[in-house]
RNA sequence: UGGGGCGUCGCCAAGCGGCAAGGCAGCGGGUUUUGAUCCCGCCAUUCGGAGGUUCGAAUCCUCCCGCCCCAGCCA
């Protein structure tokens, strides 16, 4: 699956800003926070960063933006990189953290109290909010926005030292409490939080915030890019503004872009947690759920997720992408990496009356590919189809099993329907045929060729096997903008049920993607399956355009 | 009603003054031992709207309309 690169802003900029000579290296990060598992929207943020730098010869970074200790976490720091590796990529030298760059921030800080640009305010957060004024009304400028420099270094140091409880001083930045950008509005540097940090532990009970860390960090390791999504936009003064006064390194630009919106999920942290915390799904890495570790056990592979990213593009409009886009893509690589095998989901007993004795048939593994190889199958007199498969009587348009019709085992013989046992309720518990000799590879020769293809799996040696069907996670297109979950999530998103697979099905190996023939694509589960037990996800359906109107 | 963005096919999205790429979805037809795949064809005289500049505008200018973001000591 090739995938071409084509224009976008970011490329353009960068292609610009590399032939003026403006960069000479391109440079980029991947900043997450550790306070969650990535989702698409981070897959999307990861495959332009990496792939940026990947396409001019540059190098990524990735950063934990650490700089609130209280909802991150170490668990999240090694899920995150392990998601990052899994997607295909590699980042430049060590893992980068915010937090190690801790003192370099305090001492930049003490710069801008030096310089007579940042101050000590001792206004409560509610305070705070009353002299920032509103988005249309000008703020007040807070009445600790005047003391001397001498002052301010005096009780920086002391909120450093914890002399002072959580939010009884913050470090502002002195620009414009009269700004249009309320961002300008003299933010909030530093804010005291006594909690313990997972990579500096109890050395600072001072944190900066994302404004006044983010952009110097950048500085620090030289990135030539900084990108980041629309809703920072607004905080580019305030980046640069920082940039400016300060000695910093280097002189990192921020450019944004729209983030992913994907219809039928979504790609909010705050949700997704919420929805491992009512149980609504096993886990962050519950195959419905959005995130890379989801999409992961689900069976959705790299590629795919790496080719959706770029069919979709990467502008600056807010958009909302069909989810039928992520499921072409990942059906698009399937179909091509899947080695294919039988199983029957919903099983009927078959058996073939004239067949004497177990034959082996030699089966290709892809219809298109032959290097995927061939294996054998065996066929014994009784076999297991799907029930839906066959059917006691049926119009012409149905191209499967009908008493007194044909259809081909695939892989085997063309076999005829004779008759069926049919229980008290008028279900069918068994379907008895034979076999049209002669048609292993070719057509019957009185001429009455099989309707269809059906798939099948030997009853003497198949494997049971417990199957988890997957569907959307939510019933409306748009579950971020409902009040309650609890309205929206489709109660039967997942379906549990027993399979039988053909035995070569009792070697595949954790997160190894089969297409079950007729049925869809299926990966053994990367924790509960083995051979003793096996286990499978449903990736997907395939396509099905047969109108059912028969 | 302040500031910042964005509006090109049902959904994404190229295009950057020279006469509307591509993908997804959809619709026809062909091939097929998967109703899959594959193949062929169709699918915006028109770019939120109205004016204007120009030989020529989706691309430049003006006004209007719609949508998104910002008032965390979150990121």
């Amino acid at each position: 699956m090739d995938t071409e690169l084509r224009s976008n802003f970011l490329r353009t900029q960068i292609q610009s800003d590399l032939d003026q000579g403006l960069v000479d290296r391109v440079v980029t990060r991947f900043p997450p926070e550790p306070n969650g598992f990535l989702h698409i929207g981070h897959a999307k943020s990861i495959t332009v960063n990496f792939g940026l730098a990947q396409q001019y010869g540059g190098r990524c970074n990735l950063r934990f933006d650490d700089t609130n200790p209280e909802k991150e976490s170490q668990t999240f720091i090694d899920a995150i990189e392990e998601d990052v590796r899994w997607l295909g990529y590699e980042w430049q030298g060590e893992t980068r953290y915010a937090s190690s760059y801790f003192g370099q921030l305090f001492d930049w800080a003490v710069f801008l109290i030096d310089t007579g640009r940042a101050y000590v305010c001792d206004l409560s957060a509610d305070e705070a909010r009353t002299y920032r004024g509103t988005l249309t009304e000008p703020g007040k400028n807070s009445p600790y926005r005047d003391r001397t420099v001498a002052e301010n270094r005096t009780l920086f140091e002391a909120m450093r030292a914890g002399e002072y409880e959580d939010g009884e001083r913050v470090l502002r930045a002195k620009i414009d409490m009269s700004s249009p950008n309320i961002n300008l509005r003299d933010p909030t540097l530093y804010r005291i939080r006594r909690v313990t940090h997972h990579q500096t532990g109890d050395d600072w009970v001072i944190y900066p915030t994302y404004d006044f860390a983010h952009g110097q960090e950048d500085a620090i390791e030289g990135i030539s890019h900084s990108i980041c999504t629309l809703e920072f936009e607004d905080h580019k003064p305030l980046y640069d503004w920082f940039i400016e006064c300060l000695p910093v390194p280097s002189r990192p630009r921020q450019y944004e872009f729209a983030r992913l919106n994907v219809n039928y999920t979504v790609t909010s942290k705050r949700k997704l947690k919420l929805l491992v915390d009512s149980g609504a799904v096993a886990g962050w890495d519950d195959p419905r759920m959005p995130t890379i570790a989801g999409m992961r056990r689900r069976g959705y592979s790299p590629e795919a997720l790496r080719h959706f990213c770029e069919e979709v593009g990467t502008s600056r409009s807010d958009g909302v992408v069909d989810v039928g886009m992520l499921e072409s893509a990942v059906r698009n690589d399937l179909n091509v990496h899947a080695p294919r095998a039988m199983a029957v989901l919903n099983p009927l007993a078959l058996e073939l009356t004239n067949l004497a004795a177990t034959e082996i048939l030699s089966v290709a593994n892809h219809p298109a590919d032959e290097t995927m190889g061939r294996r054998e199958v065996t066929l014994s007199r009784n076999i297991w189809i799907d029930r839906e498969d066959f059917r006691q009587e049926a119009n012409k348009k149905f191209k499967r099993l009908v008493v007194g019709k044909r259809v081909r085992l695939r892989g085997g013989y063309v076999i005829e329907a004779e008759r069926c046992d049919v229980d008290v309720h008028g279900e069918v518990t068994k379907v008895y045929a034979t076999v049209v000799p002669q048609t292993l590879g070719e057509d019957p020769d009185d001429g009455v060729k099989a309707k269809g293809v059906i798939h099948w799996v030997d009853q003497s040696n198949a494997v049971e096997a417990e199957i988890r069907s997957y569907d959307r996670l939510f019933a409306v297109s748009d579950p971020s903008s409902a009040e309650d979950f609890d309205q929206v999530i489709n109660q039967n998103s997942l379906t549990t049920s027993t399979a039988f697979l053909e035995a070569s099905l009792a070697y595949a190996v954790p997160e190894a993607r089969y297409q079950f023939e007729r049925e869809g694509y299926f990966i053994a589960d990367r924790y509960d399956h083995s051979s003793e037990q096996p286990v499978f996800n449903k990736v997907i359906g395939l396509r099905d355009t047969w109108v059912t109107n028969d």
